[in-house]
RNA sequence: AGAGCCGAGCGAGUUUAGCGAAAGCUUAACAAGCGAAGGCGAGGGUUGUGAGGAAAGUCCGGACAGUCUAAAUAGCAGACCGCUUGGGAAAUCCAAGUGCCCGUGAGGGUGAGGAAAGUGCCACAGAAAAUAUGUUACUGCAAGUCAGUACAAGUGCAACGGCGGAGUAAAAGCCCACCGCCGAUAUCGUGAGAUAUCGGGCAAGGUAAACCCCGGUUGACUGCAAGUUUAAAUUUGCAAGAAGGUGCUAUUUCCGUUUUGUUUUUACAAAAAUUGCAUAAAAAAACGCACAAGACAGAUAAUUAUCUUACUACAGAAUCCGGCUUAUACCCGACUUUCUGC
RNA sequence: GCCCUUGUGGCGCAGGGGUAGCGCACUCCCUUGGUAAGGGAGAGGCCGUGAGUUCAAAUCUCAUCAAGGGCA
């Protein structure tokens, strides 16, 4: 689970992130990208959505949300990625094919998305 | 070898870095600042603790909260229930039994009051579908729109008992045995009922998960997104604006029937606090909410190696309890029964 | 979380115990120089699934699955 301060929370937070209109996407899930920050010491805030229509069972959504916070959690730890820490919000949503994919590999598809950004700023 | 039934379990501890809430400790952190307030700012250790048998479906019953401005008694209406006894706050609940159905059996299932209170329905077929009937028939002679009969055939889910005998012109519970049905009595049982004996001569088609009747229980409705409190804000329009008030009726109580002026009172005149509905905009926090889970983008997860049946099913608490139903892998422990072999 | 509604031909809907229907769409034929419109004929359904009541169930009862809606 990822700390207080870097979970996305408040639905104003949300909508905006949405209404930022920034948006990449591959095999497994959908990625909002917030604005950049002014401020380097604000943490990034980052959401989770799986939608019920992606798996009925509270047990497969919630084993998804877990998966991809474990994925964050360790990617600002061990800093594997510098972009994520350039935004001040990100959202991430599954899409129909991450059910019974491992850590691993949603680890890759989050990083190619998360380069992605990289190569559209430039 | 197969089957039935009952009960228990839903992993253990280890490595690394983590999450929720609680109680201590610590830190400049009870800071400045922001905010109506909660709080944000705002961290670091420690301690013990953190999903299920169904947490699910939301099918019942409650607790709790609000609305119907209160309450009791009787009746009506409505709703629900429907074999017996016991348990239970109650329940479409549980246990033990009775009858019926299924199974070789252990055992399982069961919405199981009334069809002689009334009404409705019973397609097609069939003569006839309900106060039974006479289509094809049978027998007799006086040969007829005659008399006797309802055995046999046929239709149908269902046709005023079944099967066998005796009997007759041909026949029929007309008579007899057995079975079924109905009634009475006796015995056993708290009871639903069971058994036995006697009698009747056979009447009473089915359907009440059709209306209904009978008996019993019961204020109704809405549901924690109920609702309460605090703070800020509060558009426009319509109606009511003072008399009645439980779903209805009756009786008894209860509550209410404003203020000001004139006035002994009655009465007259004036005022609008307030309430309801619709619409527009905007929605913050706490309580409800948890004495060993407990939030509000919503905590149980990842990883290393090992033991074990267990990296394998169904599956994730959201106000809380009692049940029911449905979904389920694997393992352990009882008990019972059937078949085969010795 | 709580409370509701609806499942019938490809699509939209009737039918509320007794042979499953309507409109549009589809196929073939007629009409036309050709197309549309029009006319005629036809195909397509175990009424979401599973039990029960009944002689008989799309219809009544129970369970279950799916889709949709409402509630501060």
């Amino acid at each position: 689970m990822l700390k207080r301060k870097n979970r996305l929370k408040a639905k104003t937070a949300f909508k905006a992130t949405y209404n930022n209109k920034n948006v990449f996407s591959n095999d497994l899930m959908i990625l909002y990208v917030g604005k950049l920050k002014e401020d380097e010491n604000c943490p990034t805030r980052v959401g989770f959505v799986v939608s019920k229509k992606i798996h009925k069972r509270a047990v497969v959504r919630n084993r998804i949300k877990r998966l991809m916070r474990e994925n964050i959690r360790l990617i600002l730890k061990n800093n594997l990625c510098n972009n994520i820490n350039l935004y001040q919000s990100l959202i991430f949503t599954a899409k129909n094919e991450i059910i019974d994919k491992d850590l691993i590999e949603i680890r890759k598809s989050i990083l190619i998305l998360l380069n992605k950004i990289a190569n559209k700023k430039i």
